[in-house]
DNA sequence: TAGATTGTTAATCGATTAACAATC
DNA sequence: TAGATTGTTAATCGATTAACAATC
């Protein structure tokens, strides 16, 4: 089965916010709502999200609007909530152990399986009983453990080598945290999250603003 | 002076890896590029870089080009990077504190004063020799310590109202980790960093794909 | 001067918003 | 049935790309 309908990532980037909003709405209780009352709660025009959710299929009803609970269940499937996803973070410093311990990590149905680094002083220690190996280790670990979705911390020196292994190794998604533009075959994949982007976006609007 | 021509968003988000390549060039010791050339190894069109550039002044000339370094400080200076801000971090739990730790940070020029959390465990503790101080005493420190930016790492039930806070105390700039849409005046600037978002479309992109 | 490449205007493309017939 | 609100088509708006005169 292939739903390509060829959704625009403006689109798929407004899924999570609508799926939480409607969780939080389902845990108050709300029955059913309507788009109008959607966006104007949401910041959202009616429209957008009438269009939004008709590119995965009819979820509402005319004069009554959509089940608060049926349209939460929805989307957490389109988001693909209900599958679990095996997942490695290579590059073990600071942030990759941070996220290796994100709790809310389990709750999205992302299992850690592995961790991988080079620095020797931190290989062996372990982090909610993942312990992290040798990078040199994960060509043979992909061997017995086939993972969907490679996370990575290293630096951005080392980031397209480590991205071209998962590559090779039939991992199909990558999260990439280093500050660089990954080059990756089309059917992989790649979500970018650039901290220090974010950073240099804020200073450059703080210094637009004066 | 109000440089304010209404850059989009789109523009100034392509900025910071704008001043990353052109970073790299300048190391790499090449003196001019034309438009056409960073487009191809960059992966945009050469008329959108100019375009894009265009909206700050005239940084090229006809026949020849840009010259690397000049531009490279043009940039750096249009994102704020010869400039000095002070940032606060409120929320020291394992994300909270890898990011304090972070380096590259100091690099910035984002000059991290003051750290914040509830949790009495943690308060008191040390992290590039700042303290973390009970968040109770925020209001009384930023009456000494005028501050740019905050950081929040609370969680989603927090985080308005460390929002209110910030906003109180002239921060003029938030950098939003936790999962909620922040409500503040129109003149103070938010970027979100929803991790859990990038996870999610993450995992709806590979759901499509199948 | 001739060639190259800019800055900028015009054309295209895509995403958002508005409008409305269909229908619960 | 009448009112409400959807799904969807059409209009608008904004961002990207193409084209080209200006000029180094």
């Amino acid at each position: 089965m292939d739903n390509k309908k060829n959704i625009s990532m403006a689109v798929i980037r407004r899924l999570p916010k609508y799926q939480r909003y409607l969780g939080y709405l389902t845990e108050k209780g709300v029955e059913r709502i309507s788009s109008k009352e959607l966006g104007e709660n949401m910041g959202f025009t009616a429209s957008q999200i009438r269009q939004d959710l008709n590119n995965f299929g009819d979820f509402g009803q005319q004069g009554y609007g959509y089940n608060v609970k049926d349209l939460y269940r929805e989307l957490s499937s389109i988001l693909g909530m209900d599958r679990n996803y095996k997942v490695v973070i290579i590059g073990a410093g600071n942030i990759g152990q941070a996220l290796a311990n994100y709790t809310r990590f389990e709750k999205l149905n992302f299992h850690l399986c592995g961790i991988f680094d080079v620095n020797p002083k931190i290989i062996g220690l372990k982090i909610r009983d993942v312990e992290i190996k040798d990078i040199d280790e994960m060509v043979g670990f992909f061997k017995d453990n086939p993972i969907d979705i490679g996370i990575i911390f290293t630096t951005s020196a080392s980031a397209q080598k480590v991205s071209d292994i998962l590559v090779n190794n039939q991992v199909k998604a990558i999260l990439n945290f280093a500050p660089i533009d990954l080059n990756v075959p089309a059917d992989i994949i790649v979500q970018n999250v650039h901290l220090s982007d974010s950073l240099l976006t804020l200073s450059c609007l703080l210094n637009q603003n004066s």
